[in-house]
DNA sequence: ATCTATCCATGCGTTTCGCGCAACAGTTCC
DNA sequence: GGAACTGTTGCGCGAAACGCATGGATAGAT
């Protein structure tokens, strides 16, 4: 026979009481079932843990030492379960979250910060990365989840439509084409225009629209980072054309933006949840904080918009 | 409903081997009753733990959490009774003993050592003080016993006779009675003699005895300290009484002990035991370890032997 | 000294819990 | 398509736990 919680916790109160009837009035038990527990725990135990004559109950010197470790037990156990509770309320832990470096420095900031406020206990982790790297970290389990543009669908990943993010023509603050209020993708081609690396989800959908438009992409210029990209159509060595979402990361430099037109090119951003996977509960509790963004119509920068709320897919 | 340890054992070993049919061996029991263990587990905390396809068993997020408090709440009920069994075992804690000075200093070292040397982790607190306070300390549960003489038998405490401890005169080193090999009291009384304080037990036998002797207590000069009567003697200012194994602690001087006789007197000391309360395991492993040492028949100072072990009283 | 009010232990009958067995349903492998 | 495994679930049995009622013992009151 071993020794249960059951018996420890009677046997607590009932040292602690010092008396058996008192015990089993606070613990709503009768004192017979108290009585037989405590005996249980004793024989269990090997040892007398209370010196009863008819009139009084005395802790033993083992008895003492029995109730030291007895609360040490009961108390390991609330609060494990008490730790567990709150992780499943979301309000302890940690969310992994992968997502764009455009992504995590414009979009999240002020979710994130009304997410710790909310929950001080809780943990985020942001894994930025460009698109490929987001999505293998949701696939291998990494990040619980992501948000991220996704270029094909992959197997075991559920697409949540979160915001789209239009496309502007980014030019020097003088250009004859920052007069227009809107630009052509025909416009900007005949323009040298300076790309971002070819691995990029931007890169990959500029050659696409180009191509949409009937012309062919040549950069003049490639960079991997969007500042330098910022940078260097600042100092007037050309143009591009960069997301909305992205602005804010391309630096202080004198710039103008136009929407880009024919056709309106759009980035789409999802949340990316892992199919199979239970979403961890911080996880989930930060998706809703995401949502109250959304519901609340939140300010974001011009030319990106939420997407309606729709069915995963 | 609550969780229960036999849940947190089945959870636990489930996870770990990721399979119920692995774990039910493992614990040898049924793989059905793992099943509804940790279903039932489930239910109670209100959160999925493993996710569980026919074929395979994976954990949630949550389920890797609560394996990990498992785990602590497991070790916490483990740890704790394997404490408490080494408590019990008298390996762990610690004794309280309550005894005479010259008890403290001759008798004790040599047991304390071979105690602590075979348990280590145990801890022994001396309490020495004067007869009076040592029994105090046994009535009032300080320590958990006590050995000491015992002027009178009190309630609620229970005597074992354990050693015998004669008085010697202690003599000037070139003082005529020196030459004898033995003293007796009614010599000795008519010696300047220097007496330990009224409160000693030495004391009140030294009177008692010359008293039998058919002298009159008349002490040339008291002192609480016996090392201070020592001195006095060594120095010449008289003569003194005093049991054998008091004699380590009379100091260094220049002295010699003769055995007294007419009457024999003889100082009894006892293990006294508290009646009505349990022996802390600690305590009883410490007095195996006494009757150890009076059936090895150990070697004694000259003047004191062990009594013959009897029925406690 | 007797009586009364408590207190803890224990016998008994009932209910709940936990278990194993066996049948079942969904996968994977051959 | 069948064999071999997996976890789930219905069922019946046995043990565990409980409350009630009772009994023995004692402290305090009368």
């Amino acid at each position: 026979m071993d020794v249960t919680l059951r018996q420890l916790t009677a046997y607590a109160a009932v040292a602690r009481a010092v008396s058996f009837t008192a015990a089993a009035a606070e613990l709503h038990v009768s004192q017979s079932s108290l009585s037989r527990a405590v005996a249980d725990l004793e024989r269990t135990l090997g040892m007398r843990l209370l010196e009863r004559d008819t009139r009084n109950v005395r802790l033993t010197p083992a008895g003492a030492e029995a109730l030291r470790i007895a609360d040490q037990i009961l108390s390991a156990h609330r609060a494990g379960l008490a730790q567990l509770g709150r992780y499943g309320a979301g309000e302890r832990g940690a969310v992994a979250l992968a997502t764009l470096p455009s992504v995590a420095a414009v979009l999240l900031p002020p979710v994130i910060s009304a997410f710790r406020a909310r929950r001080p206990e809780m943990t985020v982790r942001l894994l930025d990365g460009l698109e490929r790297s987001v999505l293998d970290r949701v696939i291998d389990g990494d990040a619980d989840f992501a948000v991220s543009t996704v270029a094909r669908r992959a197997p075991g990943i559920t697409l949540r439509p979160l915001v789209r993010d239009r496309f502007d023509a980014v030019l020097p603050e003088h250009h004859p084409l920052a007069e227009r209020a809107e630009v052509t993708w025909e416009e900007l081609g005949r323009e040298p225009f300076l790309a971002v690396g070819t691995d990029s989800s931007v890169r990959r959908m500029t050659d696409a629209a180009f191509a949409q438009a009937g012309m062919e992409a040549n950069p003049a210029t490639e960079a991997s980072n969007v500042a330098t990209v910022g940078g260097l159509v600042a100092a007037g060595l050309g143009v591009s054309a960069l997301p909305a979402l992205v602005h804010p990361l391309v630096g202080p430099g004198r710039l103008v933006r136009r929407p880009l037109v024919g056709p309106v090119v759009e980035r789409r951003l999802y949340v990316v949840l892992p199919t199979r996977r239970t979403l961890p509960p911080g996880a989930r509790r930060f998706l809703e904080q995401l949502e109250e963004f959304r519901s609340a119509a939140d300010a974001l920068p011009a030319g990106v918009m939420w997407e309606e709320a729709s069915e995963d897919r």
